[in-house]
RNA sequence: GGAGAAUUGGCAGAGUGGUCGAAUGCACUGGUCUUGAAAACCAGCGUACCGCAAGGUACCGGGGGUUCGAAUCCCUCAUUCUCCGCCA
């Protein structure tokens, strides 16, 4: 959420930012203040009102006290009046400012400077690359049939006890997918992140806190029964440790990270981007997050871009790293890194990660501060990063360490794995 | 799941219908004193919104209600604790 604030002073440059995204914010933003003005003044007049009513009630509570009853109940009388009048007041007034929340709902964030314009992932930019593609003496299998082969990964069976999307590993499937959990988490902890194992269901207000709702509301499992969701990224539980918080002072840098399944409704999905782990509704992801000094957030940022090529650099993946354009960046951020691993076998790019900066926009809802140098608070950015997803790398190790005769584990693994070959 | 008790400022803890945004203590901040420190003393010390300001409004777990007036009474939800039941 954007700050009302900032509308009220910056209007045209929120407007001109959003343009990147093709959101044409003009109409929404002439609304909001128009009707934050109607609010002010409502509330203004509501405030004047109740003020005299607290007056009254006080001489009121005098006149009792010295036992002059028949004044007292004169000014009962006024009061009364002045009742109505503020129930009513007080009915604009929270109309105007459920509109104004409809609003600022509406509204995403103001990408970075450095965003380009643009409207889906074709404009997306390159920004670096690295690696290059294996050879293959042979052709090379896409990793479906890798696992199936070497029993890593049971589609089938989770069809039959789940239903699509929820897929049973297996053997050294299960064991490699635990040893990427431990070594990603390993490496964040040594990159300074807290490791933490979090709730896998929110309440509502987390979902609120970190933007997944009310927008997104329909990308979540949901437990009617609890009123719980099911959680779609481990941001949305360690994001949420910080809602509500002070901190109370503005030397403060915090790095946290979390292993969780992720469970996503991905309603509308089909046909061969689905294939195998490219889409899943539940997978395994470790994320770091961070909670930010205003002026350290473009650091952090990039220290959290050298983590995830550090990860992808010992995995001895081919990767390359992408700017989203404004029409691709997410509602909440203002700007987004996409990580994708090149796929030998399928001959396509695979999204493996994507790291992105907030700034106040996640903090402003869920009242995330610190109490700067002047003793005022102010809203901390959040910034947070998938670090890594497990299935895509995992089709992206099969199909890229492949050998004529099975697949290569990364030695940073071995460890973990507890075999080198499958 | 059943029964009971509780929820007040950073912490502890008063307050059961009126001038209470809330006593007191501790903690914290500034000052006096001191060679320095401690102690003592003085002062300050929650958050948010509106306003240039003066000031105003709201907040005593959340929401709703009664009343001229609610931390205080009523309803409801949540959480915590105790006891019982169930259980990995």
């Amino acid at each position: 959420m954007l700050e009302i604030q900032r509308i009220r002073s910056e209007k045209e440059l929120i407007i001109e930012g959003l343009k990147k995204r093709h959101f044409d914010a003009t109409s929404i933003i002439d609304e909001l203040l128009s009707t934050d003005e109607k609010w002010r003044i409502y509330k203004t007049e509501m405030e004047n009102v109740a003020s005299q009513m607290n007056q009254f009630s006080k001489e009121i509570g005098i006149l009792f006290k010295e036992g002059k009853q028949a004044e007292a109940n004169v000014l009962k009388a006024q009061t009364a009046e002045l009742k109505t009048k503020e129930a009513d007041l007080k009915e604009r007034v929270d109309a105007f400012d459920e509109q104004i929340t409809n609003l600022m709902y509406q509204l995403p964030n103001v990408p970075n400077e450095l965003v380009k314009a643009g409207k889906s992932e074709e404009d997306n930019e390159t920004v670096e690359e690295h690696g290059s593609a294996p050879e293959f003496g042979f052709k090379p299998m896409p990793h479906w049939e890798i696992a199936d082969k070497f029993r890593l990964i049971d589609f089938e069976l989770g069809v039959k006890i789940t239903g699509a999307g929820f897929p049973i590993y297996r053997g050294k499937g299960a064991k490699l997918q635990r040893a990427l959990i431990s070594f990603f988490l390993d490496e964040a902890s040594e990159a300074g992140y807290e490791e933490h194992l979090p709730p896998h269901v929110v309440n509502e207000a987390s979902g609120f806190g970190t933007g997944q709702l009310p927008d997104k509301e329909g990308q979540m499992y949901y437990i009617q029964e609890d009123d719980l969701y099911l959680i779609p990224t481990a941001e949305v539980p360690l994001t949420n440790m910080y809602r509500n918080v002070l901190l109370p002072n503005e030397d403060f840098s915090i790095k946290i990270t979390g292993y969780t399944p992720c469970f996503r409704r991905e309603a509308g999905s089909y046909g061969k981007d689905v294939r195998g782990l490219n889409r899943l509704h539940q997978f395994d992801k470790v994320e770091i997050v961070r909670v930010e000094h205003p002026s350290n957030s473009e650091k952090a940022l990039n220290e959290m871009l050298d983590h995830v090529k550090g990860l992808l650099e010992k995995l001895g993946l081919q990767y390359r790293i992408l700017r989203l354009c404004g029409g691709d960046t997410g509602f909440a951020a203002a700007m987004t890194y996409d990580f994708e691993v090149y796929s030998a076998a399928q001959e396509k790019w695979l999204e493996v990660s994507s790291v992105s900066r907030f700034d106040t926009f996640q903090s402003t809802r869920l009242k995330l501060r610190f109490k700067n140098a002047d003793k005022k608070s102010q809203l901390c950015h959040t910034l947070n990063g998938s670090a890594l997803a497990l299935p895509r790398i995992v089709a992206a190790l099969l199909e890229n360490h492949q050998t004529e005769d099975g697949v290569n584990i990364p030695e940073v693994l071995h460890k973990y794995t507890g075999f080198k070959t499958i």
